[in-house]
DNA sequence: CCTAAAGTAAACCATATGGTAAAGCAAACG
DNA sequence: CGTTTGCTTTACCATATGGTTTACTTTAGG
């Protein structure tokens, strides 16, 4: 399950800049070519360029070369990952183990004896 | 909203390594203190304070100090801030205003025209 | 054909990141 | 009281990150 943890590692870290969240979420109303998202964005076109590598990389984006043009769009499931890691850790919280009271009587206890 | 942006930052951030996850994923099984944290992700006790420092930063794990140890304890909401983001931009995109196909013939017709 | 537009590549830069080792400090234990 | 134990701080290191500029390529349009 190597695979996986490369996954998410790309994944969160593709959603880890404010730039790139903001690419994305505007990838979510429609395509755009880099040029158009670097001047909505304030960046150089080769900035540009890097982010959305990225976020290719992630599986978020999709590009497709249409002239000379580089079309970027939203990939749908692509949030899944990340998405369905969070409810995982979240599910395995709701049934955990030990509490923390339950942790600190552990504590006191262990230390009494050794 | 600039405080959102930076709460969304830190959260991804944390999670945007492997450890952290990990780190993580054990707490939501229940508490422990950083010697043993440590210990379970092989690690210098000064790397893993740095790495649940970041994840308390990001609101995800609190911490008490109970005698001479910290006790770290996963925080349930935690992980909200992060798939909401998710969920909400997946469901912009499900509205979403532009198709691929739709884009390509807007740019042929405007490359048509001028 | 010539020029402008869109993208790409490469080099570079400042700062952030993930990690270590070493030294210090506070609480327990014997 | 002295010694572990558990944490904390500091300094340090290598590499990654987010951005730029400059120069080059490819396509489109006049």
């Amino acid at each position: 399950m190597v695979k996986q943890t490369q996954a998410l590692d790309s994944s969160f870290k593709a959603l880890a800049d404010t730039t790139r969240r903001a690419v994305l979420l505007r990838l979510a109303d429609g395509p755009g070519g880099i040029t158009e998202l670097a001047d909505e964005h304030q960046m150089t076109l080769a900035g540009m360029l890097k982010h959305v590598r990225i976020l290719e990389e992630a599986g978020m984006v999709r590009t497709v070369k249409h002239g000379r043009r580089r079309i970027c769009e939203m990939n749908a499931g692509s949030c899944d990952h990340a998405s369905d890691w969070l409810a995982a850790t979240r599910k395995r919280w709701e049934n955990r183990f030990d509490s923390m009271e339950r942790y600190l009587e552990e504590l006191e206890r262990s230390g009494r004896r050794g």
